[in-house]
Order: structure tokens, then C-alpha cells, then sequence
DNA sequence: CTCAAATTAGCACGATCGTTCGTGCTACGA
DNA sequence: TCGTAGCACGAACGATCGTGCTAATTTGAG
């Protein structure tokens, strides 16, 4: 094979790919180097040796989920407008995500953030932590802006506003997989578009892109 | 030992306790004989005898947590009162669970809801989700007897509110763990607060306790 | 076509998984 | 006092875990 990156990268990309399904439904300890092998037709040590541990696999299926999320959600939210109209695009975009399956087993950060709420401090648990912090983040940040260009109202808070929105967010990815009822992704469309009304500036300012 | 359930039962429940405490932090799957064994300085062997298989182990781990949710969560709650007050109640109850750390890792049915949420179907999953149920239902009808009581607007859907409502708690669940800081617990209780006023039916419907 | 480097496979290791079996206590009923 | 039932134990099972070593295979560059 070439020197550096060409069979072999794309190899690890499968590996990263797969491994990133995998861990949305079993869990990032869930994921086996076995089982992955298995499922990707080859031998447990093939497959090992493109990763010095388990926990470097597992930090590069973070690194993996985290690009996908960034090109499946934050993006194309991105490109939708700014302050009130980028906020709402974004938890669109999430629902969105959560409705076209891109990961199998629901958001992956939603599973990995369970997972590792309450387990001791690593490398892996320090990195879930810092990519949820970023998502919270976003969010937050599109509030301030919203607030800065007077969509929103100067007494809201955009710490609790993100809070409440992420929380309708993530519930609606835990009950649309528990019970497969759709509905509840349609109550989190419901209580986002709610909670961002209540605080617009203007009642009936615009809150839907052109469509 | 006596004939039948003294020492036996009493052992069992021990298991049960520390299981219970484990796989809220752990996961029921990280739920392991040997690990418990050695929590508890008995034999794998021994502790395994109580119960016929891994799976029934778990069974009766969910069925543990779900007493101890009754008594700390429900019963607190619905002795406070009915109607608006009682959904009030409820959700300042689980607040407070989570608060006292009444399981280690958190809300065992937050953590067991995510664990299973996209795994294949089957007895485990099938508990966790009758109970999650049931806590929504116990949400849902409290504002369905609510509005009954006209104390809450008659356009409120309770399905919706039982929903917002649980979306905080559960988030402030999992941010509360991941950053051990207990503003997020604030959030949830300033996200209840404002979800019950701006839907009662007067302004200043005591809501709170007397305290 | 050849060679060296990159990639994968084969095999083995110690540990731990869930589970089974036989044994030895210990205390009550006869 | 003796038998018996409940309970816990130690040892061992096959399987799988993560992780090393070494040999075979593939592949791009000269």
C-alpha cells in the first residue's frame, strides 16, 4: 500500500464510520474491538492496529461523531440566517437529524453524554463534556445575538433559554427512539417554537425561513 | 439460618440495593456479577444463586429502583396536595432526588432510558419503558386534574405540558452530572416555575407550598 | 519487475464475562 | 439427636474482552 494515506486512511474511515453507529446504540463501551471487526469483515488485530488502544478508538469515534454532527447539524443551521432565525434553525436542525436517522441509534453526544454522566473523569468523558458545552454554547450565543439585534426581548436569559430548548431537544431524541412515536418530535417543534415566541420582540416576527 | 427468608431475603435485598446504586452509574449492563460480588465481599457464586440469570438480576434491579422511586419521588409529592400544587409538587420532588443523590449515578431510569432507548427489544427494555411511562402518565394526569380544577387554562394540552415539563427535569438530570453544578437544577426549577404560571389560570395562583 | 514500506492476518496471553456443579456449613423440625 | 433444607463458597466451564507479538500479504515507487 502507498506510504502514507490512501488504502489505509480510507480503512480507518470505515472503521470510524461504523464505529460511530455502533457506539449510538451500544455505547462507546459497548463498542468491541470484536465485535466491530466482525461487523466489518476483518481480523480483531487488522482492525486494532490502526488504533494503539480502545481509548484511542474510542476518542477517534468521538472525533468521527463530532465532524458528523458538525456537517449533518450546526452547518447547514448556519446558513439559514442569523439571531432569532439561526436559533430556531438549529433546533430544526436537530430534530431534522434525529428524524433522518443520521446516527441508528438517536443522537450520538445524547447516548455518550448518559453514558458518561456520571463516570469518573478521562480523556474520553473530558472530550463528550467539551462538545456538549460547545452545542450549549451555539446555542447560548444565537440567543445573545438574537437579543443584540432586538428579536429578542432585553429580560431574557440566554443561558435558560438555551437550557429549555436543548432540554425539549433532547427529550424528544430519548422518547421518539423509546416508543418510536414520532409525536414527540413534534411536541419538542411545538415547545421550541412556544418558548421562542413568547420572548420574540415583535409577536408575529418572522420565526420560519421562507418556505 | 432460619428456614425460609431471613438471612436469604435479607442478602437479596442488599444485592439488590448495591445494584441498584451501580447500574446508575455504570449502566445495567456494566452491571456485572463478578464486580458486584466483590462490592459486596461474597462469592460470585453465592450472590448469583439468588437470582436464575444475568437477565433476572436486572429485572430485579429495575423493580429495586422503581420501589425507591415511589417512595422518594411519588409518594413525597402526591401527599402535598392536588391539582396544580401537586404537579408542582412533583417536579420540585424530582428535583430534589436528584438533589439528595438518592442513586449515585443519578436518576436510574434517566440513566437506564438512554441505555436502552435504541437497543432491541426485550423484557429489560420493555420494564424501563412501562415505568418511564408511567411517570409521564403520573405527570400528564396531574394536569389533566389540574385543569379539571380549573387551574389551568382549558387550551393547555397536558400531553404537551407533562412533556416540557419532564424535558427539564431529565436535562437537569444529565448537565447537572456531567458539570457538577447545581445551576442547572435552578433551571429546571426556573423552567417548571414559568411552564405552571404563564399556564394558570390567574396570574398569581399559589403555586408554591407554604414555606 | 523488484523492493521496501504499509497494512492486514494469525495466534496467544491473561483477565473477566455469565453460568454450572459439587461441597460444607448452619439452624430448624422431627 | 438426627435429618433436612437454605444458603454461601471454591473451582471450573467456554466465550469474549483488550492487547501484544510475528508472519503473510498487499501496494506504490523506482
Amino acid at each position: 500500500m502507498p506510504r502514507n494515506t490512501s488504502h489505509g486512511a480510507k480503512t480507518r474511515q470505515a472503521i470510524l464510520a461504523t464505529a460511530a453507529d455502533v457506539a449510538s446504540v451500544d455505547g462507546l463501551d459497548g463498542l468491541t474491538v470484536g465485535r466491530l471487526a466482525g461487523e466489518l469483515s476483518m481480523s480483531k488485530s487488522g482492525l486494532f492496529a490502526h488504533f494503539g488502544s480502545k481509548q484511542d478508538l474510542q476518542l477517534a469515534t468521538v472525533e468521527e461523531a463530532r465532524q458528523r454532527y458538525v456537517r449533518e447539524v450546526i452547518e447547514p443551521a448556519l446558513a439559514a440566517g442569523t439571531g432569532l432565525c439561526r436559533l430556531r434553525a438549529l433546533c430544526e436542525s436537530f430534530l431534522s437529524y434525529i428524524e433522518r436517522g443520521v446516527f441508528p441509534g438517536g443522537c450520538f453526544f445524547a447516548s455518550a453524554m448518559a453514558e458518561f454522566d456520571a463516570k469518573a473523569p478521562g480523556p474520553v468523558r473530558d472530550r463528550i463534556a467539551d462538545c456538549q458545552a460547545q452545542w450549549m454554547d451555539t446555542l447560548e450565543r444565537s440567543a445573545r445575538d438574537a437579543q443584540a439585534a432586538a428579536e429578542l426581548e432585553t429580560s431574557t436569559d440566554p443561558q435558560q433559554l438555551a437550557f429549555e430548548l436543548e432540554a425539549a431537544l433532547l427529550s424528544a431524541n430519548w422518547y421518539y427512539h423509546l416508543y418510536h412515536d414520532p409525536a414527540y418530535l413534534e411536541r419538542a417543534r411545538r415547545a421550541v417554537q412556544d418558548r421562542l415566541a413568547s420572548q420574540a420582540t415583535r409577536p408575529g416576527l418572522r420565526l420560519l425561513p421562507p418556505d
